[in-house]
DNA sequence: TCCTCTACCTTACGTTGTACGACTTACAAC
DNA sequence: GTTGTAAGTCGTACAACGTAAGGTAGAGGA
């Protein structure tokens, strides 16, 4: 009894604020997928649910499916946002699409959409459960193939570079797991190791311990993902002038 | 009251089933994951719910908690059973890791990984909601730094092919979408294509058109894999030689 | 005044993972 | 032969999820 009391003090409260808001700001599409995007940069991805998304709208959560068909449609929708983040980014520097430095337009790209899903660490998971790719996406992909056609590179060529690129084309790649978060392996659990996992145990103790410039932890993600971007582009530049 | 006696005759004739598999074979632990992997095989990830599960092993849900504290624990364990598929693979023809011939001893390695993962479609999207690594994996992982450690190839460089070689290492790499499925795209898409994503449209009508020979569809999967594979193989290959 | 459309809400359902406690069976000790 | 102990299984119940079905308040035109 008193929690129902309870209940309707606070369920009160929070009218006002949502009628408020609701009529400050009347929902729109937009609006619930700015607001599901900020959600699940600050709850993440399993944050994310109709109820609580309707909760910072100062909403009902039903409410949302007038603008919105269900729950797939708002992933869908904020992948595309975050798509169209990274074109927003790229906006500002990116003219330089001219024929031979289709290799340096590219990275630059790909760099940028890193920083953008750096941003939206969920970003990736969702992507790749999203079956059909979106407009902003096909885009973002569409700019690649011309960049690399600038570059005169076969169209069968290029097709097969998007496939070796892969994710790393978005600005992500598949990461290592929790052994590699950036906090050095402590000895104790190198020990262990060292009984099953040779080899993994002797390149952490070696790796670990020879990167005194770095403070970003043993392993710098950033370089990562350039060494292996890079190794990608130069592979591709090399099939292209053999033709 | 039909629905319950249907319920009570259904109830009986499953639980002879569930008690006799029950004395057959007891519950345990490996049980379990067994049949969950038989169960991610067949019904998908989503089709794994621990109520499924626990009908298909004859036994009520809670059951399972007996033998698995909660259903992260299966995922880990199911991921797990992947990587030990593997290695059982590579029992087989896994001998010559032998000096110089490591890219061939990798290559083999990577691929006979990417057989298995195929048999088994959940497990890269189950893979990567995983924290840490598990044995299994670390064995794995351990395998391909012991393979290019007999390459001659420093802690370093391993190091950051690993990550250069990313999820590849595991036998699969983030795929581009159902715009690649296999299927030709049909002309109409392409027609309302060509308004937004250009390049994209034009390397699609070009290259769905020119492999007579493939019967597998226009885009090979295995093929693509092998292709970015090689790549990142000769960029590491080069990178040891220069230093 | 009445109708209609838009935008939002109320209630309720089925499904999920799982906490809690009771039950059954097997076996050892007295 | 009874009792205690442990392992293994089950019944019941709950909170949280996505969402179907239908209701309602208010604006705007007839």
């Amino acid at each position: 009894m008193s929690s129902t009391a309870e209940q309707r003090a606070e369920q009160r409260a929070q009218q006002r604020d949502e009628q408020r808001a609701a009529r400050r700001t009347p929902l729109t599409r937009d609006r619930v997928l700015g607001a599901a995007v900020e959600l699940a940069d600050t709850a993440g991805i399993d944050g994310l649910t109709i109820r609580r998304l309707a909760l910072d709208l100062g909403v009902e959560p039903m409410s949302l499916y007038y603008h919105v068909p269900n729950k797939e449609a708002i992933l869908d929708g904020i992948v595309d946002l975050v798509f169209r983040e990274i074109e927003e980014a790229l906006d500002g520097f990116a003219v330089a699409e001219t024929d031979a430095a289709w290799k340096a337009t590219l990275r630059t790209r790909i760099l940028t959409a890193r920083d953008v899903m750096l941003r939206h660490p969920w970003a990736p998971g969702v992507m790749d459960t999203r079956a059909e790719l979106g407009l902003a996406n096909a885009r973002h992909v569409d700019a690649v193939v011309g960049i690399l056609r600038s570059g005169g590179l076969s169209f069968d060529l290029i097709h097969h570079s998007l496939h070796a690129l892969g994710s790393r084309m978005y600005g992500f790649s598949q990461e290592l797991g929790a052994a590699d978060d950036g906090t050095a392996p402590d000895p104790d659990m190198l020990a262990q190791m060292s009984e099953n996992v040779p080899h993994l145990a002797a390149m952490l103790s070696v790796v670990a311990h020879d990167d005194p410039e770095t403070t970003l932890g043993w392993c710098d993600d950033r370089y990562e993902f350039e060494f292996g971007l890079d190794l990608i582009l130069d592979g591709i530049e090399r099939r292209a002038r053999e033709g």
